[in-house]
DNA sequence: ATAGTTGCAAACCGTTTGCAATTTA
DNA sequence: TAAATTGCAAACGGTTTGCAACTAT
């Protein structure tokens, strides 16, 4: 991790920005909580355990940073509010996401899996694509586990 | 068109909705503007200019009372603002979109084409998929004429 | 030394809500 | 006529911003 944050620096500094205690507090959090999908108010609250000066807005401007610089990628699940997800260091496309619809649960799917879907595209709609955000909407193997449960003791009775 | 505007009347009648001259005059923006992807104030100002009466919270409360009924679709491309789509008639599945980067055009693309994917979304994460949002980010045909323009000049970098 | 960064509080802006008046089925 | 709906204005909540003090390089 401290070679992450070591690469990370060193980003900043190409860009000519600084990393501050803050920044790295920050940076921290979301490396500690790398499967989660944190908001800049839970980022906030966890960054505050440990570094209690630190301001909301320091928080949204170095989330703001980090997206800019590819670090982070920041998502909208449709709730009002803005997630920050990190990237997997040297991907170039962003991953994707199921979301539970029966529990709010959130799991993420590494393998690419547009790889066709992209070069139809790029052929049939001549657009160069740079990124892509898919996210299904459906139920979890977990709750689809329950689900079947009650089917079975139903069925057994 | 009519004939649409009637179904959708149905619908809401049998939700126990009320067809009034401001949702319907709102769903006739929805209508006339089909390709686009409004935002709510957008179809605010489109509605007020035949019916200046309008209120902002009424069209509000019309397009989250469509959205729930599934005449139209609730979109974020990751600017603040909701957009609103409208679902094409039977349609299951949510359309995908292309946006450009550049010019910040959404272009629509309503073939499916993720049947393969969520195939192997529900057999290797045993993920019931109801719906998906898929969006391309990237540069569309119209900038990508003009880039290649710039390119041939550039020529090195 | 100085350009970049911070914390605070106020401003911002899209969206929601309470309410009294009005309208629809 | 009763329940649903409306317009208005005020409230809300996440995010951004102006500014004076501070800090990393």
């Amino acid at each position: 991790m401290e070679g992450r944050i070591e690469r990370i620096k060193k980003q900043l500094h190409s860009a000519s920005y600084k990393l501050t205690p803050q920044r790295e507090a920050t940076l921290r959090v979301l490396l500690e909580n790398e499967e989660d999908h944190l908001s800049a108010e839970d980022v906030y609250l966890l960054v505050k355990e440990k570094s209690p000066e630190i301001g909301l807005a320091t928080v949204y401007r170095t989330l703001e940073l980090l997206n800019e610089l590819n670090v982070v990628d920041k998502i909208n699940f449709g709730d009002g509010v803005s997630r920050y997800d990190l990237r997997q260091e040297g991907a170039t496309h962003f991953h994707h996401h199921l979301v539970c619809i029966e529990c709010g649960a959130v799991d993420e799917i590494k393998e690419d899996l547009l790889e066709d879907v992209e070069e139809i595209v790029e052929r049939d709609w001549k657009f160069k694509v740079k990124d892509h955000r898919l996210t299904f909407h459906g139920i979890c193997y977990r709750c689809h586990e329950s689900e079947d449960d009650k089917e079975t003791k139903k069925k057994a009775d």
